[in-house]
DNA sequence: CGACCATTTGATATGGATCAAGCGATGTGG
DNA sequence: CCACATCGCTTGATCCATATCAAATGGTCG
């Protein structure tokens, strides 16, 4: 799994980074939870170009970010260049939470995004005096880690499995139909499952040939046989 | 990885489960934070023999529980058989998180164990009123997810650095000098690693011959060459 | 001492990685 | 508007790390 020759793929994965985001503008849409409020009150929401940087490894932790339209992929390289992807975060998700005061993972701009930025020292501050505002940080770190809990169940599975899930969980949260158009490349989607993009490419052409899924374009995808996906989820 | 013959090492993987617990008992030995204070004044412990279930996946979340003595391992098991162990509890440990109200994992005795439960009702209730139980709440929660990605980077790694950084997570975790007493057996350390028991071995084995630890018996390692393994860690 | 269980060691199989080439869509300059 | 470069993706051939299957060893408890 490790080798020195990892550094190939890592040039060609990693083109051109370090885009910077464009000027901030106001945003008042959204859920109305009170938190969510409260956000909107305190934070500026900033849009970032495909590919763009929002924050880096170990950048300091200030800020909590909402996903406003677009979508944002959260990193870490690892020392011998691979990279795994954290999550994969959609409009409405929240990231950048962090145990200490440093960032563990990058987040960059999957798509052209628009983010909502708040000051962290500003909602902790916030939450000592409304309770509703604790448990609502609290239950987001909660769900958070029952997505790495099921990371850590996916990336024990088959590569089939893998991918099945990848497909499932998606079509969860971008629900439209039986069609799910991919935001992110198959690189993106390697890292994230921690397999190469040759084998998600061959589990997806392997996938479409026993019927479970169309792939009309490469960055669409249809469910043809949900049952067939589930039975291989595990 | 996934194959109808993973039903072979389950049957051997799970001897005696369902012992039950003892009796109750009091408890007022730990550390001194408001959280941990009012737990004790809250909670009650119970002991549990080795190998008894503490509780079961999809058990209502209704507790939250600390490690007062022993260890702890939550899991789960697949439907291919196969198990996922989620973490290994060390006293002053807190386990059974959860963003739901039902558990995800089940938790097992490793050892003869002592854990101190309380209502998470009662918890939740506390930190409405004190911001400072609320916070410590959600550290709780954050240190869990630090950990949770963690796994997540371990398990795309080679077995050579799954073993190193479980070796020196536990060093750290239970600090004794340069020896490592394992409360836990090879299946357990495999299914936390995601590798066979086999694996386990051998990686062992090829670590005592590279000079990077000593195995004088199968639940003792003695690290030799700390930096051998870091440099494995990646 | 003998039975049992955990661990190690050995031989072989295999899923996914790696290396390499081909292909289709998109964009650019002539 | 078309040749051509580029990029992302797919497909093919081969290799290798780890799983699987099988047997030997060792430690523990009656």
């Amino acid at each position: 799994m490790l080798t020195q020759t990892a550094v190939r793929s890592e040039i060609s994965r990693h083109p051109a980074r370090n885009i910077r985001p464009m000027s901030p503008q106001a945003c008042f849409t959204g859920e109305v939870n009170p938190l969510e409020q409260r956000m909107r009150l305190m934070g500026a929401v900033m849009p970032y170009p495909r590919n763009a940087e929002i924050f880096g490894e170990s950048d300091s932790a200030e800020y909590l970010y909402k996903v406003v339209s677009g979508v944002v992929r959260t990193y870490k390289i690892l020392n011998d260049g691979r990279r795994q992807i954290g999550g994969f975060y959609l409009p409405g998700d929240v990231f950048g939470l962090e145990s200490g005061d440093e960032h563990t993972l990058a987040a960059e701009a999957v798509t052209d995004t628009k983010v909502l930025i708040v000051k962290r020292s500003a909602l902790t501050a916030l939450a000592a005096r409304d309770a509703t505002v604790a448990r609502e940080l609290y239950a987001l770190a909660a769900r958070e880690l029952r997505r790495a809990q099921e990371r850590i169940l996916l990336l024990i599975k088959s590569a089939q499995e893998r991918v099945a899930s990848f497909l499932l969980e998606m079509t969860e949260r971008a629900p439209a139909g039986n069609t799910i158009d991919l935001p992110m490349s198959r690189q993106d989607i390697a890292d994230y499952l921690g397999l190469t993009i040759e084998t998600v490419s061959r589990t997806l052409t392997s996938l479409e040939t026993t019927a479970a899924i169309e792939v009309p374009t490469s960055r669409r995808i249809v469910l043809r046989n949900r049952s067939a996906l589930t039975r291989l989820n595990g």
